[in-house]
DNA sequence: ATTGTTTATTACCATACATCAATTTTCTTG
DNA sequence: CAAGAAAATTGATGTATGGTAATAAACAAT
């Protein structure tokens, strides 16, 4: 129950904090250990927090009706994970989060977020432009699925997130990328040529 | 140059501001009318405005390396606009925006936003809020194209938009669906059969 | 190393949606 | 309301990606 202030330092580099700020701060993180194969959060639950990942990888996906996975988004060192749409409203997970490497992630309510950002503006400040980062990320994403074809979408994917490549399973790229784990293969065999 | 009042209650609704903020945050806010068919953004411009649709429709659009337009958003009346990844970083826009039916926006630019915040926290609030939605609402539509079909989604867009729907052209919702003007009208025929 | 299990590949056929070209319908504007 | 322009529809055919099933390769565990 709650971090150290060196993590405190990794979680908002660029941004300082006053000592009673840091101890505030601090006492409202909470560590979590994840081993390969976790669930951190179930769909369907109510999703009350968010969560940094300070080492490991994870990922978001939705199951539609037909049993079929779809990854949102990937998460490895220095992300922000959660059920975004649930976590806003407070409201059930659509999505399921699952550790793809042990993990460790520290934890933070929204309410506490909330309580935080009235007492400490700059904190809302660092949040507003992760949003401003994450919104942007989404329209790129959007754009790329409008206009390119699949393999299009992978060379851009591999260039973009070579980090998260080496780490999860081609099924899981090919669900994050909207195709088959077969049509990805024969994606990768052309490029290979 | 500067809106009225009313104007800001309208932008605003749920949030008060004292006499003082108010005064501050109207005189920055710039109106502008548009007739149908005007560009309000260019692409390859530097983006440094952002703009609430107070009336009127707009859509953002994106031209790939083969010459076709893929709509990323519309807006009509309480939404805002602009090419928000260059927005955010003042770079150059990479959509175009474009007035679908005679619209009257305000406009104002990512600058005085930043100075806003920092005098009126509760303005970073709104917006941070607003953001929050606009996250989650790409999220869904990124959930959406990776497990729907385009007749899925075509219905779902209808469902969700009932007054984008009626003033919008087909081939313009085609181009947000990510299909082409025929497949859509395929879809509508076997819809209201 | 051997065996079992998970993941990736390949082949063959199916399907959703695209493309192209023509036609019809709807909207504009004098 | 007539004539032209823009938008929507339809038909015929093409293509990217999906589905199924079998096989191969990679990984894990004893």
């Amino acid at each position: 129950m709650s971090i150290t202030n060196s993590t405190l330092q990794e979680i908002f580099s660029a941004t300082s904090f006053s000592i009673a700020e840091s101890n505030l701060i601090t006492s409202k993180f909470e560590l979590k250990k994840l081993k390969k194969g976790d669930t951190l959060l179930h769909a369907n639950e109510i999703v009350y927090n968010q969560y940094y990942v300070s080492s490991g990888c994870l990922r978001t996906y939705y199951i539609d009706k037909l049993g079929k996975e779809h990854t949102l988004q990937f998460a490895i060192k220095d992300w922000w994970i959660s059920d975004y749409t649930a976590f806003f409203s407070t409201t059930k997970a659509v999505m399921t989060i699952e550790c793809i490497h042990d993990a460790i992630v520290y934890k933070i309510s929204r309410e506490t977020m909330e309580n935080l950002y009235s007492e400490i503006p700059k904190l809302e400040t660092f949040f507003r432009k992760k949003m401003e980062k994450g919104f942007s990320a989404f329209q790129k994403r959007i754009l790329a699925t409008l206009s390119q074809t699949a393999k299009e979408r992978y060379v851009s994917f591999v260039h973009s997130y070579p980090n998260i490549e080496q780490s999860v399973k081609n099924y899981h790229i090919a669900s994050y990328l909207g195709i088959t784990t077969e049509s990805l293969s024969r994606i990768r065999k052309e490029i290979s040529k």
